[in-house]
DNA sequence: TCACAAGATTGAAACCTTTCAACAAATCGT
DNA sequence: ACGATTTGTTGAAAGGTTTCAATCTTGTGA
């Protein structure tokens, strides 16, 4: 292509200085109605797109906010980006999203790419919400706001849902349908969120009074459909008065795994077994059998971590905030029919 | 924070000149190992961060690639993202995502920004594919590759899948199955999928001889889980000797959603009912009466689309090419029970 | 008609990096 | 020991935009 044009052609071409070619761009008003007029056409004409890169290392901003997420394939990060997006939008800034796959790599060379790029601020699901380059990227002063994890200090702003909390009203809701030996699907133990729904469930189990072997414990390598399926086999496998009449699945994808698998083998849900998963993906509610689900508020931490990021970037007085939401059962016919 | 430090800086804090820090950044061979080793330090020691924009500017070329999805919540667009992404990473580019949600507007405010930040290339699965914005990025030399979508003319490349046919292949096999009266749920009839999808349905079953008005058309406003439920209550309503045995959905989303309908209401799938989806994403196979569907490369589709586009980017005889993938029926329980 | 204010336009400087021709120093062959 | 290479380093120019003090025009009030 033809280098494309700029704010000097587009001067020239119009008849006027540079200076107001800028002008008609930043400060319309401050620019007569005809010679704007002039200068539009002349842009219209040449086809002028303004050069974004000159722009902000001219003005230091850059008009854009960036999500790098987890695992862009699991609907919980994908409606999580729609909440932030919808804040990004309100605020006149474009949001970019970027897919760490799971990767440390790939998450520390985007967010090296974005810290050059200097946008306004940067959301993130970390694979290791501990690792030292997040410190680093803040420290440098780049705004940063961690998305649905938590860090052992508080050093940054973050966003999350009560897990231990969503553990023990998954729990609590099994109990109170009658169930007396039940099992928790998840893994693996490493994930901060496997472990506080975990922990939570423990509690709530203890707290009934109910013997602590009864909450039988089946791990997985991660928390997809595939090794839902798995956990599935493993449960069927087990004698049937050993055999749990309840699962709670770490999260929807796991849970919808083990149905589909429990369904497959014969089995009637809930009345061989009870499901109960997390996150309430729309999947979960769509399943055959609609699945109780602990559902969490994606779209408002979203927003609430966009908003979290914009004061961090515009305010100099700003404070870091843990926000923690709260999460909220949903009973459906997987543990109710 | 501090105003970042510039290669300036560093080269006054390492006591060269400045066009040795710019070669330490980028031609590290053309410096002696100590001084590269004593600028190293102090850019360690400054926290320096190369400003992007200044690098682009003068360099002239970015290093990423974007990708404007429609809907970020349809898995299917994300697998077809993690294809582009996969060829991204093999150029060594990054992959900006970002989320048109079905607006024409916001589409077109995403594709303003790409082209002012002089992005390598921008795939698009438009709204509308022939919207003149798409024209005028392309004829400013911005190159673009159309996804998942085509074109009347020639003028873009473009990658898709072969509806026709895959709506043939969904039809031909129900009536493999022995089915003689179908409904084909989906719409609206402007998006161009819906059209071709069911064109090829029409086709095969006019092929096989079949009277026109046994293929039974259910229309829906969206191609979304809500959707397919709602179709579902429309076919049950429908009169015991004219309800068709089978349904064609015209995605995953819809065939879902009927199939939850159904089976909430108590019909048995596929004895009462058989069911075809189409996408294939990994929920057909993971919902609880798993789903006949037809599947599409996603990934080869995004990878080939990540290949045309810096083949234009690069190459100044790239011609435009227009690929067209074949689609795979993928029998399940649904339609085999 | 003159002084002044308000409004419109100008042009140079600054933002930070990369590139490249030119220069300096070290190394080599003879 | 001397010119020719090679290796390493330098500094100015360029890239496109925005900002801002300065200048020019026009209109107003007395």
């Amino acid at each position: 292509m033809a280098r494309s044009a700029s704010v000097k052609d587009v001067a020239a071409h119009a008849g006027v200085s540079l200076g107001t070619v800028s002008n008609v761009l930043n400060r319309p008003d401050r620019v007569s109605p005809d010679t704007r007029e002039r200068v539009q056409r002349a842009m219209a004409e040449l086809g002028f797109v303004r050069n974004e890169s000159a722009r902000q290392l001219r003005a230091g901003t850059s008009r854009t906010l960036a999500y790098v997420m987890l695992d862009a394939s699991n609907p919980f990060f994908t409606d999580v980006a729609a909440g932030i997006d919808v804040a990004a939008e309100a605020a006149d800034l474009s949001l970019m999203l970027f897919n760490s796959r799971n990767s440390s790599d790939r998450e520390h060379s985007h967010l090296a790419l974005l810290e050059q790029q200097r946008v306004q601020g940067v959301l993130v699901t970390p694979v290791d919400p501990d690792s030292p380059a997040l410190d680093e990227l803040a420290q440098r002063g780049t705004p940063v706001v961690i998305v649905d994890r938590t860090r052992s200090d508080q050093s940054f702003c973050s966003v999350a849902v009560d897990d231990v909390l969503g553990g023990r009203l998954a729990i609590e809701h099994l109990i109170d349908r009658g169930h007396e030996r039940v099992a928790f699907v998840g893994g693996p133990a490493t994930l901060g969120q496997v472990r506080d729904r975990r922990q939570g469930a423990r509690a709530a189990w203890k707290a009934a009074g109910l013997p602590r072997e009864d909450l039988v414990e089946i791990s997985t390598t991660a928390l997809d459909v595939a090794q839902g399926r798995e956990a599935g086999q493993r449960l069927a496998g087990m004698a049937a008065q050993r055999r749990p009449t309840a699962a709670f699945c770490a999260n929807d994808l796991v849970a919808l795994g083990l149905l589909q698998q429990a369904i497959g083998a014969g089995q009637q849900v809930p009345a061989d077994l009870a499901i109960v998963g997390y996150d309430d993906i729309e999947f979960a509610a769509a399943a055959a059998v609609p699945l109780t689900s602990v559902r969490q508020p994606r779209q408002e931490l979203g927003r609430t971590a966009a908003e979290l990021v914009l004061d961090e970037a515009a305010n100099p007085a700003h404070g870091h905030r843990q926000v923690l939401f709260t999460p909220e059962l949903v009973a459906r016919a997987s543990t109710l029919g």
